[in-house]
DNA sequence: CGGACAAGCTGA
DNA sequence: CAGCTTGTCCGG
């Protein structure tokens, strides 16, 4: 990544020295006229420096390296052995002491610099190969590196390291299916939701070190405890990171990717459609590209775990996948509910086919995603609605507390329209008349579980939004009050997303034979994504969603950046000047950048002058 | 980011 | 013109 700005050299001796520098021998060499007149350094005789390594500082603001020596007094302590690419220092910048990276050792300093001693050696930090690991990424997804290195260094300083335990390998009881999926660079296996994955992780950690990336945390941990009841050595970071750098197979959430792993024997990414394993601070990197480029450079195998494997996925390694009766098994059975028939207006939320579902034994989970509606509010007194008449919508609170109409813009104070009371309550967008709603549609209790509030599930009728899926650990039921939502949902990834969400339902309610059931509600009940369900056939999903996004030009067949913030404007025209990408929009003040490939887009970005203004760029939106 | 410095502003 | 605020620059 570039760094040093070209002509900051001219600026030299612009009063930016210290009166003690100004008088020290370092000051004649700065303003030298002879050296500014010939633009070239004297060859004086440089003053004696010891090894200089170059820190990358840990400051925001700051996408620049500085050279600093190794101190001499730290050659006699052992300390300057310990100064190796990816150690975490202290420096003195600017009149402040700041945290850094070494990224380089033994280097050349720039002419005309004061190079100063480094502050302090905090403690050990990435890999060699993980800071040039980092590079990639930083240049892939066009942020900052100092970004990416946070992310791959200890929490808290290392100073010292366990003992290294030598590596016992696993037995192996795996069938030979898994075993193939390691003997390409990479694979793709897919497993139907209620199938147990671990083998593709037990046969990488037998393989030596591997690393294994997970979805969450906690399944990182559940995956690591029976690793070690198997007998591997396991390091889940970043809790365990020294541990990993000691030699052990490591395992986390996204961020593992970046971790320390010695002698790195295979990359496991499991459940590969989950948009956990991508990063949403910029850099927004994804998990499972990240692991595939670290494979390849290590020359080990990466197999990516799916019961739906993205269309990313399937375009970059082959897919494994079990026999039509394993993977029919697998998955639940789903019951889809057409309501093509319905009135539109008139009917309710509810349908009539699903009296007979929610009378059912065992727990019923109902979601109803309102992710994206706006929040509705009703008069605390009379409970009239707070809306815009004109333009039948339902109005905003302001942050001035106004109520605000989304649809054109006019505004009023907070008073109710029907009775003049100006006290409001939030509707909770609608979940809460629908539990009334399923109460009575069931004859019996239903309880409200949302992404917010901890309350213990009590009840063997739920409602809630698609956090509730995450809220309980077991259901017989899940319906999806309007899965059209979320499968109509203007995203290029929407088919995806659905699928993954009927995943994690799938997950909640088992496989068939144990009868799981998923219901939809839907008025496009031929969609692929609920076919696929249907006929546990994920591949369908692929399949269609490879010959729309080839047509019409989405990732994998193309590369997306989303520009944000008062700077985008001026970047996007700067971008399309280029003629080297398509610039879109704006809509909502964002533009959206198309290259062809990502490393065009890369290219690009990395080129491009960015404006002063405020920019953020998201390369590979996850929600566009 | 945040320290250093210069330029600008204010009041006596 | 001291004393303070605001703005700009730049870091080894």
């Amino acid at each position: 990544m570039g760094t040093d700005r070209p002509g900051r050299r001219a600026e030299v001796g612009s009063g930016a020295l210290t009166p003690a520098e100004g008088s020290t021998a370092d000051q004649g060499r700065l303003l030298d006229p002879d050296t500014l007149a010939s633009g070239r350094p004297q060859h004086d005789d440089p003053p004696p420096l010891g090894r200089v390594v170059r820190v990358l500082p840990d400051v925001a603001a700051i996408d620049r390296v500085f050279d600093y020596e190794v101190p001499e007094a730290w050659e006699t302590d052992g300390r300057a052995d310990r100064v190796v690419i990816g150690s975490v220092v202290r420096i003195d910048l600017h009149g402040r002491r700041v945290g850094g990276w070494v990224v380089d050792v033994d280097v050349e300093p720039p002419p005309r610099v004061t190079v100063r001693p480094l502050a302090k050696l905090s403690g050990y930090g990435p890999s060699a190969e993980v800071i040039d690991l980092a590079r990639w990424v930083a240049h892939r997804w066009a942020g900052r590196l100092a970004r990416v290195l946070v992310t791959a260094t200890p929490p808290r300083v290392v100073t010292h390291l366990p003992a290294p335990r030598p590596v016992v390998p696993a037995a192996s009881s795996v069938g030979p299916g898994v075993v193939k999926a390691f003997e390409k660079d990479r694979a793709v296996v897919r497993l139907p939701p209620s199938a147990d994955p671990f083998p593709v992780v037990q046969e990488a950690a037998r393989r030596g070190n591997a690393l294994v990336l997970a979805p969450t945390v906690e399944s990182a941990r559940a995956v690591a405890a029976r690793l070690r009841r198997a007998g591997v050595v396991v390091a889940v970071v970043p809790r365990d990171w020294e541990s990993a750098l000691a030699g052990a197979t490591v395992v986390g959430a996204r961020s593992a990717v970046l971790a320390p792993v010695q002698d790195l024997a295979a990359v496991v990414v499991l459940d590969e459609h989950d948009e956990a394993h991508q990063e949403e601070r910029n850099p927004t990197w994804h998990a499972r590209d990240v692991a595939i480029e670290r494979a390849a450079r290590a020359g080990v195998p990466c197999v990516l775990v799916s019961p739906a494997p993205s269309v990313t996925a399937v375009e970059l390694a082959p897919v494994l996948r079990p026999s039509r009766t394993v993977e029919r098994r697998g998955w639940p059975v789903i019951e889809i509910i057409d309501r093509r028939s319905d009135d539109p207006v008139r009917g309710g939320i509810l349908s009539e086919g699903l009296t007979d579902v929610l009378r059912r034994d065992g727990r019923v989970v109902c979601v109803l995603n309102r992710k994206g509606r706006s929040r509705r509010l009703a008069c605390d007194r009379c409970g009239e609605l707070a809306w815009h008449e004109d333009c039948s919508v339902a109005l905003q609170q302001t942050d001035l507390g106004r109520l605000v109409c989304p649809g054109c813009g006019a505004d009023r104070p907070m008073v109710c329209d029907h009775c003049g009371a100006t006290r409001f309550k939030n509707l909770r967008a609608g979940v809460s008349r629908v539990r009334e709603e399923l109460e009575a549609l069931a004859r019996r209790p239903a309880q409200e579980v949302t992404g917010d509030d901890d309350a213990t599930v009590v009840e063997e009728l739920i409602v809630g939004t698609e956090a509730a899926l995450y809220r309980v650990t077991s259901a017989r039921t899940v319906v999806f009050l309007d899965i059209d939502q979320e499968l109509l949902a203007a995203r290029y990834r929407a088919a995806e997303q659905t699928m993954a969400l009927l995943v994690r339902a799938a997950r909640l309610v088992g496989d068939r034979d144990g009868g799981g059931r998923l219901v939809v509600q839907t008025r496009v009940p031929d969609h692929v994504v609920l076919q696929a369900v249907l006929h546990a056939d994920p591949g369908r999903v692929v399949d269609a969603e490879i010959e729309r996004r080839q047509v019409l030009g989405f990732p994998p067949y193309a590369a997306l950046a989303e520009l944000s913030g008062t700077g985008a404007a001026a970047f996007a025209e700067t971008l399309r000047a280029t003629g080297r990408v398509d610039v879109l929009g704006p809509v909502d003040d964002r533009f959206l950048v198309k290259a062809a490939t990502s490393d065009d887009l890369a290219a690009v970005l990395d080129t491009t002058p960015r404006p002063e203004a405020r920019l953020r760029v998201a390369v590979d939106p996850p929600r566009v």
